[in-house]
DNA sequence: ACCGTTTGTGTAATCGTGTGCACAATGCAT
DNA sequence: ATGCATTGTGCACACGATTACACAAACGGT
């Protein structure tokens, strides 16, 4: 039993083993198939005393069903969508499916990325990064409707999707900040070219306008904490705004600290600070961020129905949408 | 070309459109095979003109290799272990290799999960968590030599393994704390039940011993931020213990926060804090945690070394050994 | 005793590639 | 012109499972 047999046992080596044909077996592993009671007991126990398993891939190949998952996000690390995965991979799991990852941050050539998972005929394919276009997943995946979570209503037949709308909970949130006295707000953008980005920011734009009020600044980081750090400083002396508003929490947590440790400000009196994605750490006693937060559990619901969906071949695409809400915390 | 076609293209079909054999397709997908070149770019252009790309499954299944690599790790959201991920994950990529993820922590039957992943024949398996034993992940993958992150030397032939050494570094941290004033020492554990986290505990334990000393108190946490902050409520208030050494840094920085926020105790001149992983996190101006910290890179570099012995099919286990550093910081 | 139905099992085809072998065509040296 | 090495291509089988079909055995009802 313990230690490394070089092959795997086949099926039809296992037939000769118990006195049966190779049909036989592929029978004692499917739950509801017309086989003997005796029999299947017998070929389990044979199985198992030989370590049997039958090949997934050559199940597959004939299925023409992986159980395979391309997961296509940013990064990992990196808490905003490391809660969501976290949960997702779970919900999978207990759906016997597999989840493969498409890291796309470090990754040169995302394409190609891509296009070697669809050899792999996965089932499904999630696109949580802003990284990569809806146009270009659909034509890779072109056997599988990918699930794309958008912030922006997609009219394309090809796809499902989540659509999250955070403007009231924006609003809220500036309505605060204004009635508490700030005057000059600037947006820390997470990327320069992402359509989520956009999105978020006009969010807060719109509730700004609302009242007669723009951003009077606006920088460029990359979600973590360092480019939040840099690029405050440089808003808070240079712009001398009163107010940031930051593409993720990561970010808020750097600019917190920049103000407090560069220039000596607290918030929320001489400045406010808010975050987005409603990350566990944002709610830490050290951090306690007012962030524009999604309930991470219904996200998953969504994604998880979703493939659901897909598996029963329900036609059609299909798009759900999610509101945000504000999370309070001493930091606006 | 765009849009969604229910049926992929097989290399049978994708021969009848060129007017060649389905071997001569498989030859234009294979870099150093008896082709001529004028064929090869003909298939080539059909083929992208139908959206065909070779069946990794079927390949797979020929071949004997699945360039599929099973992580086996606690939780995708923890830090401790993101960060490492994010870099194998990155490398595994640059190799054409993709990883599937296996989740432990809140999958409640973690054997049968791994007996799921064996059944698609991975190449490889990296065992990060210490939620599952050695000797299980041998079984399971019996043909799949594991590499197996290990904090203690193991002596199994079927098993590369990377072992970790922080007992110098912990002795310095230990040193400095002692030399600072400080006499009741607490140990934060993560699990009850990890021989990794024995043995972290043995670093620092040895290191007192040394000095005469020992731990005075015993809390078991869960490596979360919420558990570091309430089991160190306990240790401060009811064992009075004056430095707390944690099973990784997110507990530590949740012991900071309870000694600053519930008993009013700040580091270092109050009490000492020390961490364990040296995530990045740790080095935010706002935390700023001294911890035992490992070399990130260094460490899957040792993942990638081991992974590709194995692809070269050099027998015998190997093992690597790393040494952790004190990464400073004002907590202790 | 006969017929129809149900049950259990084997045979053989299939899923989509990769590759050893055979064989024709070409190039090169004598 | 002959012999030999090289190149390019097709045929056919293997990889390891699933499953439609066929068929024998068992069973129950008249």
């Amino acid at each position: 039993m313990s230690g490394m047999n070089r092959r795997r046992i086949t099926s039809k080596e296992l037939a000769k083993l118990a006195g049966v044909s190779s049909a036989t077996i592929s029978r004692a592993f499917s739950p509801d198939s017309r086989i003997g009671s005796a029999t299947r007991d017998r070929i389990l126990a044979v199985a198992r005393e030989h370590g049997y398993q039958p090949n997934a891939i050559a199940r597959s190949l004939n299925n023409q069903r992986s159980r395979l998952v391309a997961l296509v996000v940013n990064a990992i690390g990196n808490p905003c969508e490391a809660e969501e995965q976290q949960l997702l991979v779970h919900r999978l799991q207990a759906r016997q499916l597999l989840p493969i990852i498409l890291c796309c941050a470090d990754h040169s050539d995302r394409l190609q990325l891509m296009r070697l998972a669809s050899t792999y005929q996965v089932d499904h394919v999630v696109v949580f990064s802003d990284m990569v276009s809806m146009q270009d997943a659909v034509d890779i995946f072109h056997t599988t409707k990918p699930i794309i979570v958008s912030f922006e209503p997609l009219e394309n037949e090809s796809v499902s999707s989540i659509r999250i709308d955070g403007a009231k909970a924006a609003d809220e949130i500036i309505d605060k900040i204004v009635r508490d006295g700030k005057k000059r707000f600037a947006y820390l953008s997470g990327t320069n070219s992402s359509w989520i980005d956009k999105l978020r920011r006009k969010w807060f734009a719109d509730a700004l306008a609302k009242r007669g009020l723009a951003f009077e600044a606006q920088a460029f980081g990359d979600y973590s904490y360092d480019s939040g750090f840099k690029e405050a400083v440089l808003l808070l002396h240079r712009d001398k705004v009163d107010a940031i508003i930051c593409g993720n929490d990561v970010m808020a947590i750097g600019a917190r600290d920049a103000a407090r440790r560069v220039l000596g400000k607290n918030t929320p009196d001489d400045i406010a600070i808010v975050g987005q994605d409603g990350i566990a750490m944002a709610a830490w006693d050290c951090n306690d961020l007012t962030t524009l937060s999604l309930d991470h559990v219904a996200f998953i619901d969504a994604v998880v129905e979703l493939i659901e969906r897909h598996d029963a071949e329900i036609e059609g695409p299909h798009s759900i949408t999610l509101t945000c809400t504000a999370r309070w915390g001493s930091t606006a």
